[in-house]
DNA sequence: AAAGATTGAGTATTCAATCTTC
DNA sequence: GAAGATTGAATACTCAATCTTT
């Protein structure tokens, strides 16, 4: 067998799919109970909540759409219709990038940032519930390594696609 | 300090936060991967391939909606329009339990196991590229041991809960 | 009356145009 | 004309009724 071959590349093995299933189980319940903890607490998504987190991280809390949706993890078209909606409820400003137009900056508004920080407290405890009051530091740390490597690997393969396809 | 306390019940400290980002990253990319995989080479949601991959390992290959969408970890509304939409493509069928006519069991066809066998071995291998081909085999044990863990944690949580409120 | 499932209205998301600025 | 962003139509999802069987 050739190394680095992978052992049935058409199904997987018992331990792999109990891996498999733990994951997009445990991925769903987490991303339900946040969504339920926001939008109850708050009225929030937890997207909205990604989104304004981001922005007040920023310098100026203030992002183009299309870094606030690589930041965010969402389309282009589906950032302008949430910063239309976070707009409407003065959260979020969005203005032309004044050293190129072509750009939209979209920033954090000071009602913005006081609605994050309210929030923040009840999303960080039900986090906290979910993932870091159930696993010991050695497995938080294992589950770092284990996700910035799925990361980087998958980065690296983009990179090379990218490459080959043009 | 007392024993267990966590340490800032307000805030992630700085391992905590890369974790869940690398957390939340990984699972975005994971999730748009497989549903990129299975629209382009089969036109199924991945949604749809579990609830088919659900259905295709039970007895009969049939279950009742409300033990389906359990096990798709969907809600029942939902299950039942996606259930409608696999129906007109004979994918599914749908009948009334015998034994009790209030459950409906949906049941997966010949040509919906067909469908499932052929788009089966694309979504294996694109879950191998993104998932298995990157760790180690320790890793991958790490990874079960992390999930089945939370879900451990959360099942009984959820058990406290509802006898709490009842 | 209670459990299971479906339906319908409202909302969110996606995908393909379109518009604007460079 | 190309990059960035927005808009509009089609699809999907959620949540609150509704319907059916027990």
């Amino acid at each position: 067998v050739p190394t680095g071959a992978p052992e049935s590349p058409h199904s997987l093995n018992a331990e792999e799919l109990r891996s498999w299933q733990a994951f997009l189980h445990v991925a769903a319940q987490i991303s339900a109970a946040l969504n339920a903890q926001l939008r109850r607490d708050a009225g929030l998504s937890h997207f909205e909540y990604g989104m304004m987190s981001a922005l007040s991280k920023a310098p100026e809390r203030s992002l183009r759409m299309s870094t606030l949706a690589e930041q965010a993890e969402g389309s282009l078209p589906r950032l302008s219709q949430v910063a239309t909606r976070l707009e409407r409820k003065g959260w979020v400003r969005r203005s032309p990038d004044p050293s190129d137009g072509r750009f939209t900056l979209a920033s954090l508004t000071d009602a913005g940032l006081a609605k994050l920080e309210a929030a923040a407290p009840g999303h960080v405890g039900e986090l906290r519930r979910q993932l870091f009051d159930t696993l010991t530091k050695s497995q938080v740390r294992q589950l770092t390594s284990i996700c910035e490597r799925i990361e980087r690997a998958n980065s690296s393969r983009r990179g090379r696609e990218d490459r080959d396809h043009r």
